[in-house]
DNA sequence: TGCCCGATTAACT
DNA sequence: GTTAATCGGGCAA
């Protein structure tokens, strides 16, 4: 049987929970699927928002590890982080990408689609899907209507540049599962 | 207060 | 490949 995540699981590097949610299956109100993409993102890194500071909108990066951190994305998409690392450090990993497995009617019916490989595939496509909005900024993941549910299995993990950014372009902070045909964009084929 | 722009998406050509 | 939609944050004045 899988066993649920509990918060402890964030409390580490974002370098290390991130390719780790790779296969991890995150239910919201009973809906969602596995994690087959995220991209992680540090305080020291200008591309995060937690860069230049807490302020009100990134407050929860700051908190402890272990909640949730929505934003709201080109003033029209939400999309949804998991704090990592002891509290204060202002990392977290951005969800882009899910296969979906559980809820499959409602979510296309969120997203008005029957196309099952465009319903969680991109960060805003997510949080529509499994209706996480800034209702649900600062909750915990190990308590309703959050559920994660440990990986079973092996998977293998690829690494390449994030997408959508402007600054700190190169460095190499997406994870993705190999092979899964419900990712935003391709990985680059290792050279 | 005003201005610029973004961790995106869908609908164009 | 290109672009509109849409709005709060962050920073200059």
């Amino acid at each position: 049987m899988p066993r649920h995540l509990t918060r402890a699981f964030f409390k580490r590097s974002v370098h290390d929970v991130a390719p780790d949610l790779i296969g991890v299956v995150l239910l919201v109100n009973g809906v969602g699927g596995r994690i087959v993409e995220v991209e992680a993102y540090h305080h020291t890194d200008p591309a995060a928002h937690s860069y230049r500071g807490q302020t009100t909108r990134n407050a929860v990066m700051f908190g402890p590890p272990g909640f949730v951190y929505v934003y709201r994305s080109y003033g029209i998409h939400w999309c949804v982080n998991f704090v990592c690392e002891p509290a204060g450090s202002a990392s977290a990993v951005l969800i882009r990408a899910i296969e979906p497995t559980a809820g499959l009617p409602i979510m296309r019916r969120r997203r008005a689609t029957a196309d099952d490989r465009l319903l969680c595939s991109g960060p805003g496509r997510v949080c529509e899907a499994l209706r996480i909005t800034a209702a649900n900024n600062g909750m915990a993941l190990d308590a309703p209507p959050f559920e994660l549910f440990a990986r079973v299995g092996a998977v293998e993990v690829l690494t390449g540049p994030r997408i959508g950014l402007t600054k700190a372009v190169d460095l190499p902070w997406r994870y993705g599962l190999k092979g899964s045909r419900y990712l935003s964009k391709p990985f680059k084929p290792e050279a």
